[in-house]
DNA sequence: AAGAACACCAACCGCTGCATA
DNA sequence: TTATGCAGCGGTTGGTGTTCT
């Protein structure tokens, strides 16, 4: 890449950036009046072009960002001056290093946001989105570096205890109790669970969701080198883009934590295929490597968290991903992933015959939103073999639900040992442990077919 | 002392949502 | 209804200073 020095000595954008940058869509979107006006800036602010914009800024306030760059001549683009002006000259901002105080809120307000760099920003006066970014990117590696955990222990717990006794604008299933005792049209009792999830108005209370958020798990770690952040990531945006945002509960239900790869000894493939563009908000949990005892914990922890929310849709959805974590994990030479056809077909023609047993998490209550959780989980459960079978087996009866934590065979679950889980039907091969797909080499039509049956948020 | 590794920071890029013509 | 322009957001890159080996 060819770079030229700047005035300010720093290295600039040589003529082939600039060429990129002309075609970038906002310049692709300029008027053709303005594409021939002059060749932009990029690069270092000067004093000079800062002292031009902050002057121009408090004469006339924050308007239009490209006539601000008309009005004073300076060659930049809008976009370039909003920037410089909320990062750098903004009269409100606080200079220098984090404090612990910041630092910490920074860390719960991630615990419970993810990656809302600008939401997080306004909780902390002075900072900017920009800075709050930085901190984090440079926090992830040391953690990373160091295999520290990101969310410590004693603030995830701090926040926790502070989100169950604050209503804050966080809350999802206050949001959704409420819509449904007021008959906003949200709740409806013939919808499915995937009606719900379809539902677009639903789901935009999902970014609120954070209180479930798993980084509130202490002792989550990084566990490798091995495994980059953005490995992660990658894997995590799997869902985002299904709009779900439930990260905990999207990801226990399609056992694709963002650590699929945990149970891949490091090793995640990128090259299954991956239907849709999918994402997930990464953030708020980063998972353990390769411990499977993490899983459990997890396992268990999210049913704890699941049994102290307010809220039946929230303490039947925690209790299902719980649930579903445990299946994962007692599944005889189960991966991790949720393999597909499993012995779902047997659970769920005997299922059809039993009555779901949700009411072992969900504490039914008789409310509406209990009506829509039984309702609608029945339904999801439908969809969803796999969970209908596992839910019946967590049944209250169940033994495996009364098995202690200790005797949950999480530690192992990887050898075929202490078969939990009995069915007659053949073990299903692992044809990808990087993924939930069926690997496409798999020639078995069953394993497309589920997951072609799945709803497209599923998949 | 020198190079490597790391931390920090500024800026850019691509994209999205909203407003408006 | 559609196209366009704008503001804003989040991801990423790359430079500089500092610390470590």
């Amino acid at each position: 890449m060819t770079r030229a020095k700047s005035e300010s000595g720093r290295e600039m954008p040589g003529p082939d950036q600039a060429d990129l940058a002309s075609r970038d869509d906002d310049s692709a979107r300029e008027s053709p009046r303005r594409r021939a006006g002059p060749q932009l800036k990029k690069g270092p602010w000067t004093p000079a072009e800062d002292a031009i914009l902050e002057a121009y800024v408090k004469k006339h306030g924050v308007q239009n960002w490209n006539v601000v760059q008309k009005d004073t001549g300076l060659l930049r683009c809008g976009k370039s001056c909003r920037l410089r002006w909320a990062n750098h000259l903004r009269p409100d901002l606080k200079k220098g290093t984090f404090t612990k105080e910041e630092e910490n809120l920074i860390i719960k307000l991630h615990s419970k946001m993810g990656n809302k760099w600008a939401r997080m920003a306004a909780r902390l006066p002075g900072r900017t989105d920009n800075e709050i970014k930085n901190y984090w990117n440079t926090r992830i590696k040391k953690c990373q570096r160091t295999s520290t955990p990101i969310y410590p222990a004693e603030i995830c717990l701090q926040a926790s205890n502070e989100e169950q006794h604050e209503s804050t604008d966080f809350s999802f299933s206050e949001k959704l109790a409420n819509d449904l005792l007021h008959g906003n049209g949200l709740y409806d009792p013939s919808s499915t669970w995937g009606d719900f999830i379809d539902d677009q108005e639903a789901l935009s209370y999902a970014p609120q969701l954070p209180d479930v958020s798993l980084s509130n798990l202490p002792g989550l770690y990084f566990e490798s080198k091995n495994y980059g952040f953005m490995d992660q990531v990658n894997q995590a945006e799997i869902l985002k883009e299904s709009e779900i945002s439930f990260p905990w509960l999207n990801a226990a239900i399609n056992g694709t934590f963002d650590g699929s790869h945990a149970f891949s000894n490091g090793n995640f493939s990128t090259s299954r295929p991956m239907t849709g563009s999918w994402k997930m908000e990464l953030p708020s949990f980063q998972f353990a490597g390769s411990d499977p005892n993490n899983w459990s914990t997890y396992s268990r922890t999210c049913a704890a968290q699941g049994a102290n929310f307010g809220d039946p849709c929230m303490r039947s959805s925690a209790a299902m991903a719980s649930a579903k974590f445990e299946h994962m994990c007692m599944i005889p030479g189960n991966s991790g992933q949720l393999e597909e056809p499993l012995p779902e077909a047997h659970a769920v023609s005997s299922a059809e015959n039993q009555q779901l047993s949700v009411g072992s998490s969900s504490a039914s209550t008789g409310s509406p939103c209990d009506a829509m959780v039984e309702t609608s989980e029945l339904h999801f459960l439908e969809r969803d073999p796999n969970l209908y079978a596992l839910v019946n087996s967590c049944s209250p009866a169940s033994p495996l639900c009364q098995a202690s934590p200790d005797e949950l065979p999480c530690s192992d679950f990887s050898s075929a040992a202490s078969p939990v889980f009995v069915s007659d039907e053949p073990t299903i091969p692992e044809y990808d442990k990087g993924f939930l797909l069926p690997h496409p080499e798999d020639s078995r039509a069953d394993a497309f077919s589920h997951w072609n049956a799945m709803p497209p948020i599923f998949q």
